[in-house]
DNA sequence: GTCTATAGGGGGATAGAC
DNA sequence: GTCTATCCCCCTATAGAC
């Protein structure tokens, strides 16, 4: 029955994650994220000393995301074309709030981001390209897909088209990303 | 035998594209390029009035450029494949220097800009892309491109397996992308 | 945990001399 | 066409009170 109050922290962390996909790492500042929660810039470095640390936790917020998603769709009794959908879904998400992946947004500024952050974003796309590739894989080991690449490159295929297809769907409207949506699900069968 | 001296307002496009295409547009300073070209800040203030003056006449320089493209490969005898590989090749030169494709690059800070630019570089994707679907249905028609989608569809995905595929390999390496050119080929085949 | 106040630096941009 | 000098703003970040 309790409503998990959510605290500062975590609201940080939305924000920070709105902004960069909205606007760019490198197009939003602490004062942005304060004005937005009604609170002061000292207090946004309270919880994240600096604004790479907030770009940090972001990333492991991703990561473990997935890491759940992965082990929902283990666990789950979905065809290989619904676990597809599922990456799917998250794309198509973000175009109804004209924003983009977080993984495109990052690669625009990655080379202005320390090592550090750039070694664990590298982790990150590694992750979610390694599980399309594992479902894809799957599919069409049981029959239900069918493609012509190895799995890595049809993984490649699959997740290049979305996260570009958000970026274009930003200048040029929705219905190109519907398109590639839709010819995507229709390539796999 | 007359090498043009190129005066001081080319190179500052050409910087400027450079750091677009390698730090995006909102991560230099009329500062970086001054530095670059060892004159002072003032010096490009007096040929771009302002940082938007810079980007717009960038994209201009780039709708000229397609549209040179489009003109050489209309009376050119190259077949269909060999047009699309013109603009291929565009994609492959970028990863070999860590940059991204300015469309890319600036769809990330879609959202910081003037309505003006914002406009513009619609209509260069809607070029760019017109471009492409064109020379997909000509191939189609002469039967020497084969593929199910489209020519829009088809463009799309083309385009955006490029964009995403130079911001991929910025992160994870070159053999992603080549992965990706390589499919792109053998699937119109 | 949040505030006020502030340090220190960099950004875009302009005026006016040369 | 380029320079020096300067303005004003916003940025990141910290110190210390509450």
């Amino acid at each position: 029955m309790s409503i998990r109050t959510t605290d500062t922290k975590e609201e940080i962390l939305r924000i920070g994650k709105q902004f960069i996909q909205y606007y760019g790492y490198n197009a939003f500042s602490y004062a942005d994220i304060a004005r937005e929660l009604k609170i002061k810039n000292a207090a946004v470095h309270y919880h994240f000393r600096g604004k790479e640390d907030l770009l940090m936790a972001l990333i492991e917020n991703y990561i473990q995301n997935y890491q759940l998603l992965a082990q929902q769709l283990e666990g789950s009794k979905l065809k290989a074309a619904g676990k597809i959908n599922k990456f799917i879904e998250r794309y198509t998400g973000l175009c109804d709030s004209d924003s983009i992946c977080i993984i495109g947004s990052i690669a625009s500024d990655y080379n202005t981001l320390p090592e550090s952050v750039k070694a664990r974003i590298s982790e990150l796309i590694e992750m979610v390209l390694g599980m399309v590739e594992q479902t894809l894989a799957e599919g069409k080991k049981k029959g239900e897909l069918h493609f012509e690449e190895s799995p890595r490159t049809r993984a490649l295929l699959i997740m290049t088209n979305l996260a570009a297809g958000v970026q274009l769907a930003r200048i040029s409207g929705k219905a190109d990303y519907e398109a590639i949506r839709k010819a995507l699900i229709k390539q796999l069968k």
